[in-house]
RNA sequence: GGCGGGGUAGCCAAGUGGUAAGGCAGGGCUCUGCAAAAGCCUCAUUCACCAGUUCGAUUCUGGUCCCCGCCUCCA
């Protein structure tokens, strides 16, 4: 079966097939780094990466491009406010951010561009929309994008969300640094320089100032990917106007269609509610860790449900991931037990359910369905004593081609220190004596020390808490 | 106001014009000296509400109520 994907420039569902396979282009929205990513930032960033690691599985050669935007109003701000240089200050957020994707086990991207390292690939973009009449240059020494001049050459504003200008309440806060533009739904390519900039800007052509927001995407994604690229994926709310204007400037300077394939992931919401501060919803990754919670289990419950329905991310959920991963662990530990060692030929039934899942817009609910049906049978035939290590085998195999899409690897074993092994012996022998009040003492301690004693027909096993 | 996405068991969440996947929680059982852990089984006569189309609708159409997103920085 082939792979199908939601492509927001259709607004259906269409074959994915890139511009020249087996390669694929993919331009991911990242991150502004003016403080530390929260969950929903996750939702998107996590979605990517089983957008890539699915490709992957699919066989397609990807190129996985994330952008670090590192200027932008709300970083100027806090350098000011904070009095130190831009890149110390952005530099600890990107820092964390990348933190962040490791334990969340997202694969690195290939290129993680920065916005402040490709002013002059930003600059020679806006001078060729310049030269085609696209962009003009306000009194101000700002350049705008002129969405009137670029329909005039063909080109479609809209692609993305169909747009009615005339019901939108486009201009009712046109920002106070915008106001020389010649129509309110111009945009900004380069913001001239302006006293509480601070040291924030860089030369150009048009005079010293910084880029407008969307033009970074644009200048980094057709640098890596070239001017037209496969998959371009973001948040849903980018939709309009970054990504929309991100077609603009593109197409506009290149006279070529910029991205085949726009993915959009929708967002999440805590405890029923939007994310916001002052509700007391609001997670960054670190303050989910400072709840006992781990980046796998953080990343199951992000891959829960469909990435383009709005999904109700809650501490219970997190504590059933916990559950739900446990259940895996068990069963594939078990298989290892069993299993005679590695091998190639993977269960090809089982990757095939699973794909079929996947290929069918990456349809995660029903690939989870594929993998705890699984893990039932398998318990199933495990307990029966009927799984051979000739089933097991390639049953583990199939479970890591699985898992190289899912990327929640299994629980890290913990090393069981010796005195706690003496103790378990201790307590074996008591029992054997049927001495059980000291036995239970034992396990009493044992459980104290944060270890689960497992009885089981093959004798016991230490488990950690 | 314009545009768009939703409302499925206690919670989370797939799905279909032909009678509801999966996970968590709950209940039962197995194992056990007892437990725990683990495993198995079970758990929606029903899919926000009201009409309509249909042999048949949760799935299609119309209406009502509610939630969410974008239109402004935003994942």
């Amino acid at each position: 079966m082939a792979l199908k994907l939601f492509n927001t420039l259709s607004r259906s569902v269409q074959e994915f097939m890139p511009l020249a396979p087996p390669k694929v282009g993919m331009y991911c929205c990242g991150l502004t780094v003016y403080d530390f990513a929260h969950i929903g930032n996750f939702r998107t960033i996590v979605f990517s990466d089983l957008v890539r690691r699915y490709l992957e599985f699919k066989n397609f050669q990807v190129t996985h491009v994330m952008n670090i935007t590192d200027v932008e109003d709300k970083i100027i701000k806090r350098v000011r406010e904070l009095k130190i240089p831009l890149r110390e200050f952005t530099g600890k957020y990107e820092a964390a951010f990348r933190e962040d994707l490791k334990t969340l086990n997202c694969l690195e991207p290939h290129h993680q561009p920065r916005a402040t390292e490709h002013i002059s690939e930003i600059i020679s973009l806006i001078e060729k929309l310049l030269a085609r009449g696209i962009a003009y240059k306000a009194a101000d020494g700002s350049v705008y994008f002129s969405i009137e001049k670029y329909q005039g050459c063909g080109c479609k504003y809209g692609q993305l969300q169909k747009l009615n200008f005339e019901g939108m309440r486009m201009g009712e806060r046109v920002s106070a640094d915008e106001y020389e533009k010649e129509s309110v739904a111009d945009f900004a390519l380069w913001k001239s320089r302006t006293p509480d900039d601070g040291d924030v800007f860089w030369p150009s052509p048009f005079g010293e100032g910084r880029p407008g927001w969307h033009i970074e995407c644009s200048a980094m994604s057709m640098k890596v990917l070239g001017e037209s690229f496969d998959l371009h994926l973001g948040g849903e709310d980018l939709k309009f106007p970054h990504h929309e204007d991100e077609i603009a400037q593109s197409e506009g300077a290149t006279g070529k269609p910029f991205v085949k394939f726009w993915l959009h992931g929708a967002h999440l919401l805590v405890e029923g509610k939007k994310m916001s501060k002052s509700l007391g919803n609001f997670f960054t990754l670190r303050d989910l860790l400072a709840k006992g919670f781990t980046g796998r289990e953080v990343r199951y419950a992000l891959l829960q449900a469909h990435y383009r329905e709005s999904f109700n991310f809650t501490m219970d959920g997190l504590t059933g991931a916990r559950a739900a991963l446990a259940r895996i662990d068990e069963c594939v530990g078990k298989l290892r037990e069993i299993s005679g060692g590695k091998t190639e030929t993977a269960d090809v039934k089982l990757l095939q359910q699973f794909s079929d899942a996947l290929d069918d817009d990456l349809n995660i609910s029903a690939a989870w369905a594929v993998v705890f049906e699984w893990v039932r049978e398998m318990n199933k035939r495990i307990a029966e004593n009927s799984l051979s290590a000739n089933d097991a085998t390639p049953a583990l195999a199939a479970w890591e081609k699985i898992d190289s899409v899912l990327g929640i690897g299994t629980k890290s074993e913990a090393e069981i220190p010796p005195e706690l092994l003496a103790l378990l012996e201790a307590r074996q022998a008591a029992r054997k004596a049927k001495d059980f009040k000291k036995s239970d003492a034992i396990r009493d301690e044992l459980k104290a020390k944060g270890w689960t004693i497992e009885d089981t027909p093959k004798g016991p096993k230490l488990k950690k808490l």
